[in-house]
RNA sequence: GCCCCCGUAGCUCAGUCGGAUAGAGCAACAGAUUCCUAAUCUGUGGGUCGCAGGUUCAAGUCCUGUCGGGGGUACCA
C-alpha cells in the first residue's frame, strides 16, 4: 500500500538476510525526524546472531548501501547505535502523497473496506422524560461520528435511535402531571414544564416514599392499555421526540430508525420461546431468567428475561430489538454506543444469545464511553444537577459572535458561521477524549477556543482556503512537487499519509478520538508551514504552484476529518 | 465480596505491535504582525507515568498484587 515501506522491507530484509515479514514487524518512526523517516531495531537479532545490535545496525546499514543509493524513493540510510535509520527521498514522498489525494479526490483515507457490508449503530438513544443534557451529547456526539466514519469506508450504515419511552420515568411524569401539572402551561411549553415536574416528583418522593406507589398504580394502568394513561404518554412521548428531533437538528445528526423501547415490549414471547426451545431459560423466585457463567465458570448474574410481574426487562427488550435489527437490516457489524454502566448488560445479552446459538453474536459489539461529571459532581437530572445542551450550545455561539466582532467585524453570514464555530466546539470537545475515559465538563474549557480545539481545526482550514482563494487561479494538480522537501512540507506530508491508516484504526476500535488527535496533528503542522515557508509570496512560480498543491491537500483532509466528528468546516471566519 | 473503566506536568489530555531523550494544549512568563486571517507561531519553566513486585536486551505500554477515583452487581433503564 506504500511504496515507501515496502522498498525499505525489500532492501533491508535483503541486506539483513531475514524474511520481510519479519523486518515488516519490526519496523518502526523515529522519535525525532532528524534521525530518519523509518527505523530499524536490531535488538532481536542481537539473539539470534550473537553480535553486538549495534554492530548488526551497521553491518545491515552497509549491506544496503548501494540498493538505497538505487533507489529513486529512498535517500539514506545510517546506522544510529543499534538502529538503521532509513531516510525518505522528500520530494518523491510528497508526490506520492499529493498523487494519492489528487487521484481519490473527497475519499482519499477509505480503503473501501466496508464495501458490500451494513453495520448498524444504535446511538444517542435518549430517556424522553428527561431533558437533553449536555451527557447526553456523549452518545449522540460519538455514534454520529462513528457512523459517519463507517460511511466514509464504504459501510452501509443504518443509523438507530432506541429511545426510552417505557419504564419507570414514565410513571413518575404520569404522577407528578396528574397531582400538580397545569395542564395549559405544559400544552405551551412542554419540555420545561415536564422537567420541573419530574425533578419535583424526584425531590418529593425522598420525603414521602408512598408516592411510589402513585408512579407505580399509574405505569400498570398503561400497561393494561388504560385510555387516560395511553393518550398521556403518548404526548410525552411526542413532546420529547419532537425536542430531540430539534436537538439533532441543530447538530445536524440524522438516524435511519427511530424505534423506542416500548415498540419491543410486547413481542417478547418470540424471544422466551427462543429460550424455552433450547431449555436455556427457568423459573426463579417467579421470574424467568438464563443462568450465566464467566470465564473462570461461576455463576454470576442472571439474564432476566420476564419479571415476577410477567413484564418484560431490558434485557428482553434489547434481544427482541436485536434479533428485529438482524432480520431487518441483515447487519454484518453492529455497534451499541452507550455508557459504560451497561457493560454487564450487554455482555449478558451477548453471552445469553451465544448460549442460544446465534452465531452473528460476535458481530455485536458494545463502544462504551466514561461518565460525564460537572464541577466533581454527577451530572444528575433527578437532582436538577444539570447543564442543557441547548444553554451550552447558546453560549458557545454567543462567545463565538463577540469574537468575531472583535476579530473579523466585516464577516459577511457571521451570524451562521458563528453558529457553526460555537457548535462545533462543543461537538469537538466531546469526540476528542478517548471514549472510555470519565469527562469532567468544564465550560470555561469548552468555551476557550485556543490551542487544540474545535476553532483551532476550522481557522487552520479557514486560512487554507484563503490561500486558495487568494491564490486565484485553479490549482494545478499536475505541479511538479519535486521542488518541495523542506522539514515542514515533509511533515505535513506524513501527516497527510497517515489519514487512511487512522481511519482504519478508528473504524476498527470504534474510536473517533483518533480522527480527533490526527487533525490536531495535521492542523499543527500546516500551521507551522505557513509560518515557516511562505508560499503566495514564494519567488519561483514552479515551487509556488507545488505548494498549492500542497495546501489544497491539507485543505481536502482537514474537511474531511472535521466532517467525520460532526463538525463543519467555515471557509472565512 | 466479585466484575468493568480510569490513574501520565498545577489543570485537561496524547502516547499503534513493548523500542532511541515520556509529548501536546491550557494556565504563567518572554517574544514574533510593512508579508498568505495573531482563534496563529517561537521560546522558558514545569514529571517518582498512583505504588510494589515480575517478564524482557528494552516497560507509561505486558503479567501479578496493592492503593485511590468512578460505575456495575436478577425484578430501574
Amino acid at each position: 500500500m506504500n511504496p515507501f515501506v515496502d522498498d525499505i522491507v525489500e532492501i533491508l530484509s535483503t541486506a539483513a538476510q531475514l524474511p520481510a515479514t519479519d523486518v515488516a514487524e519490526l519496523l518502526a518512526i523515529p522519535p525525532d525526524d532528524s534521525l530518519g523517516d523509518y527505523a530499524l531495531p536490531c535488538f532481536t537479532l542481537a539473539k539470534v546472531l550473537r553480535k553486538n545490535p549495534a554492530q548488526i545496525a551497521q553491518d545491515i546499514a552497509d549491506a544496503a548501501g548501494p540498493a538505497i543509493d538505487g533507489s529513486t524513493r529512498l535517500a539514506a540510510v545510517q546506522a544510529a547505535g543499534p538502529y538503521v535509520n532509513v531516510r525518505l527521498e522528500k520530494a518523491a514522498f510528497i508526490g506520492w502523497v499529493l498523487a494519492a489525494i489528487g487521484e481519490q479526490g473527497e475519499s482519499f483515507g477509505s480503503q473501501n473496506q466496508g464495501a458490500g457490508r451494513t453495520v448498524t449503530i444504535d446511538f444517542s438513544s435518549p430517556n424522553l422524560a428527561r431533558p437533553f443534557s449536555i451527557a447526553h451529547l456523549r452518545s449522540t456526539a460519538i455514534g454520529h461520528a462513528i457512523y459517519r466514519i463507517h460511511e466514509f469506508l464504504g459501510y452501509r450504515c443504518v443509523g438507530i435511535n432506541h429511545y426510552g419511552d417505557y419504564g419507570a420515568n414514565f410513571g413518575q411524569l404520569l404522577a407528578a402531571y396528574q397531582m400538580w401539572g397545569d395542564e395549559q402551561k405544559v400544552a405551551a411549553d412542554p419540555v420545561p414544564e415536564l422537567l420541573a415536574l419530574y425533578v419535583r416528583f424526584n425531590d418529593e418522593v425522598e420525603k414521602d416514599p408512598d408516592l411510589r406507589e402513585e408512579s407505580r398504580s399509574r405505569l400498570r394502568r398503561l400497561a393494561d392499555g388504560d385510555e387516560e394513561m395511553v393518550s398521556l404518554w403518548r404526548f410525552f412521548v411526542d413532546a420529547g421526540r419532537k425536542e430531540a428531533e430539534r436537538i439533532y437538528g441543530i447538530l445536524g445528526v440524522h438516524f435511519d430508525e427511530y424505534k423506542g423501547e416500548g415498540d419491543f415490549a410486547d413481542d417478547f414471547d418470540s424471544v422466551i420461546g427462543l429460550f424455552h426451545e433450547k431449555g436455556l431459560a427457568e423459573e426463579s423466585d417467579g421470574a424467568l431468567i438464563v443462568r450465566l457463567k464467566d470465564e473462570e465458570g461461576e455463576e454470576g448474574a442472571p439474564c432476566m428475561l420476564r419479571t415476577s410481574n410477567g413484564t418484560s426487562t431490558y434485557h428482553s427488550r434489547d434481544i427482541a430489538a436485536l434479533l428485529y435489527r438482524k432480520r431487518e437490516h441483515a447487519f454484518d457489524k453492529m455497534v451499541y454506543v452507550t455508557d459504560n454502566r451497561q457493560a454487564l448488560h450487554f455482555r449478558q445479552v451477548f453471552q445469553t444469545l451465544s448460549l442460544a446459538g446465534i452465531e452473528w453474536i460476535d458481530r455485536c459489539e458494545h463502544a462504551p464511553f466514561g461518565m460525564m461529571s460537572f464541577k466533581g459532581q454527577a451530572l444528575s437530572t433527578r437532582k436538577g444537577r444539570m447543564v442543557i445542551l441547548e444553554d451550552v450550545l447558546d453560549q458557545a455561539i454567543n462567545l463565538t459572535r463577540e469574537i468575531i466582532a472583535e476579530k473579523n467585524p466585516d464577516l459577511k453570514d457571521a451570524d451562521d458561521v458563528a453558529r457553526q464555530i460555537g457548535i462545533s466546539a462543543v461537538v469537538y470537545a466531546d469526540v476528542s477524549n478517548r471514549r472510555t475515559r470519565d469527562i469532567s465538563f468544564s465550560l470555561e474549557e469548552v468555551l476557550n477556543f485556543d490551542g487544540e480545539t474545535g476553532p483551532y481545526l476550522q481557522y487552520t482550514h479557514a486560512r487554507y482556503c484563503s490561500i486558495l482563494r487568494r491564490y486565484g487561479t485553479a490549482v494545478d494538480g499536475e505541479a511538479d512537487p519535486s521542488r518541495l522537501g523542506e522539514p515542514a512540507e515533509m511533515r505535513v506530508a506524513r501527516a497527510l499519509g497517515s489519514f487512511p491508516g487512522v481511519l482504519a484504526r478508528a473504524e476498527r476500535e470504534n474510536e473517533p478520538s483518533y480522527v480527533a488527535t490526527f487533525l490536531i496533528d495535521l492542523a499543527t503542522q500546516a500551521n507551522k508551514l505557513y509560518n515557516e515557508v511562505p508560499v503566495l509570496i514564494a519567488e519561483d512560480p514552479a515551487v509556488k504552484a507545488a505548494r498549492i498543491r500542497l495546501v489544497d491537500a491539507v485543505r481536502g483532509v482537514l474537511r474531511t476529518g472535521m466532517t467525520l466528528l460532526g463538525m463543519s468546516c467555515p471557509e472565512e471566519m
